[in-house]
DNA sequence: ACAAATAACGAAATCGGTTTCACGGCTAAT
DNA sequence: ATTAGCCGTGAAACCGATTTCGTTATTTGT
């Protein structure tokens, strides 16, 4: 199998050393920033460089310094992952941050159950200088990487409390006190709530913000009022249609996401009710659904790009031995017509 | 700035060498599959190499090679193009291909816009052996890439009709001349579209489909019935009141994509006509939308997943110095409740 | 004014593979 | 029985940047 390689041709030190009258040494201290050489030799040197249009040889750096500048983006290889608009955005993110710091991120989309198939490429492998992981609910592969040494940030919090790993994440806590909140300045007074799945720290954390909601308001919590959803339309369309047969009073629902509070809108009109005039509903998200769904759907806002950004900024301070700060990214409310 | 690495050990050529009583040549060739190599010593490197679990050191064949092993995909950073789900998918399926052929894939989201800044890092810098493209308007910096003899692979057909760049497209001609025609078939006598973004192929295509079924079925094409459009809900519901307004006798609705057909049932249901009763309308991508829309969205699916491993199955082919053939994905209907 | 410390810089080794080249041992051709 | 040719192999050069180590030149300290 022979392979081509662009023809672009290419500068090395020793073309600049040679230019510049200096060792290759030289070179190097001066394009590497070390200010013990001589600010002549320093000046010429650039210009030599500048003039060659030198392009640094990253494998070549790699091979010396034992760094790749390559950080591993893995995302579970799961249908339904992948087709959630969010990954892409945070995508963007990190991959802002990443190419403003000469670093650049690998994407690796890979099932996280075998745990032998996807660590064996870059921990053992060595190709990368960290990773960023998206999408996590098996643990295992994360903790062996992570006490393998390589540096490792989440996106989400990981749904073992004490884990020691590094990660950034929306304040779904704050998020859901918001959207909770907001229901009940607005009047509502037996507010419910549809929650995403509980193994997930998003969806948890949605839930004890409308928990808390309730406490700084010095309301009851019922418990009833509680439902058990899953993320998906129909489990809200279904927990919703259970909720009104139980509770005919409500008038007011956090939905811990925008398709299920899209389900709920379309139980609540199944049974005659009206959206907002009747029954409240508030979202998360600020998806394209919540924005083209009639009625709009009022919803909570999180910084999604921020989120990318936020964790290619933790890996850059784990990757300069720095600690990194645990990063919590604020939500704003999206009024639109539901709520 | 103090960078830390992973601290796995990792066997070289040299160990296996010692280990298996031959030169660091012959390793060299029997892990290359070079045959020129005696059976026996053969065995004694591979039985060397699995005893001491080595890893090829990426970076150290990069430099010897000139290539890198990465292939950077490159999305063009704009707000809008982010979000939409699509890119997630076809990433997944660039990295299942590229996983499996021991590439891997660089993502760069970077604007388009400026010629300098997003080039100089790969072109010039050399640091992948090809791009893949996607979500492309600026030629410009496509062709300068081509032109600079970097194997390039476009995902969508590129406007300009004589480049000669390799390309893998979804057949949205054959897209939009199904969904017409199942309307047709479907008992509809004066059926519309809603086009996307002309200058974009995927919205030009979508419109020649609707037109060669028209063709197809010797019907006779009425042009004020092809309303111009721009993907998004909006101008999607504006154009369809405005459809109806002067043809109130439509009885069919092809729209390029999924949330212009949501904007579209809007339109027809503010004007107090029934979809499908009244008038069937079919949407483009069997978006999440698509399925989540109250009533289900009849739409043409596309196979991203396998677009995205045909992407990177042509660039395998470049990248082998071999012609690749152009590859342009059938699509499917996805027969819901809208039609 | 002289030993000791410091600054500025280059030669050479190094990272881990790949590849060229030369050499000894055989086989085939003359 | 020579000569030419092919095999299998290892020594060494090479890719391009980094880094150690040592040398010379210049300060600093007393």
């Amino acid at each position: 199998m022979t392979l081509t390689s662009p023809s672009t041709a290419r500068s090395t030190y020793a073309e600049i050393a040679e230019s510049a009258g200096v060792s290759k040494a030289t070179v190097s201290r001066v394009l590497n920033g070390d200010d013990r050489v001589h600010p002549d030799r320093i000046a010429s040197v650039i210009e030599a460089a500048e003039k060659l249009g030198y392009r640094p040889n990253r494998a070549a750096r790699a091979l010396s310094t034992g760094r790749t500048g390559l950080v591993a983006v893995v995302i579970d290889d799961e249908p339904t992952a992948l087709s959630d608009p969010f990954w892409g955005v945070v995508l963007a993110g990190i991959s802002r941050v990443f190419l403003a710091n000469d670093l650049h991120s690998l994407l690796m989309v890979t099932p996280l159950g075998s745990p032998e198939g996807a660590i064996a490429h870059y921990l053992e492998g060595g190709e990368v200088d960290g990773a960023i992981f998206l999408q996590v609910h098996k643990d295992e592969v994360i903790n062996k990487v992570h006490a393998d040494g390589l540096p490792v940030v989440l996106i989400g919090r990981p749904i073992d409390e004490n884990s020691e790993i590094p990660f950034v994440d929306t304040d779904n806590i704050g998020g859901g006190l918001q959207a909770t909140k907001y229901l009940f300045d607005r009047g509502c007074s037996k507010v419910a709530t549809l929650t995403g799945d509980l193994d997930a720290s998003a969806g948890a954390d949605r839930l004890s913000g409308y928990k808390k909601a309730h406490e700084d308001a010095g309301r009851e919590l019922d418990l009833d009022l509680i439902a058990r959803a899953n993320w998906t339309f129909e489990s809200a369309k279904i927990m919703t249609l259970r909720l009104l047969a139980k509770h005919p009073d409500i008038d007011g629902i956090f939905a811990a996401n925008d398709i299920m509070a899209i389900g709920a809108i379309a139980a609540i009109q199944e049974r005659g009710r009206r959206v907002p005039d009747d029954i409240a509903v508030v979202g998360f998200d600020d998806s394209l659904l919540s924005q083209t769904h009639r009625p709009g759907i009022t919803t909570v806002r999180q910084d999604i790009i921020g989120l990318g950004a936020a964790a290619a900024e933790t890996m850059i301070a784990l990757l300069q031995s720095r600690t990194p700060e645990i990063e919590v990214l604020s939500t704003e409310i999206m009024i639109r017509e539901t709520a």
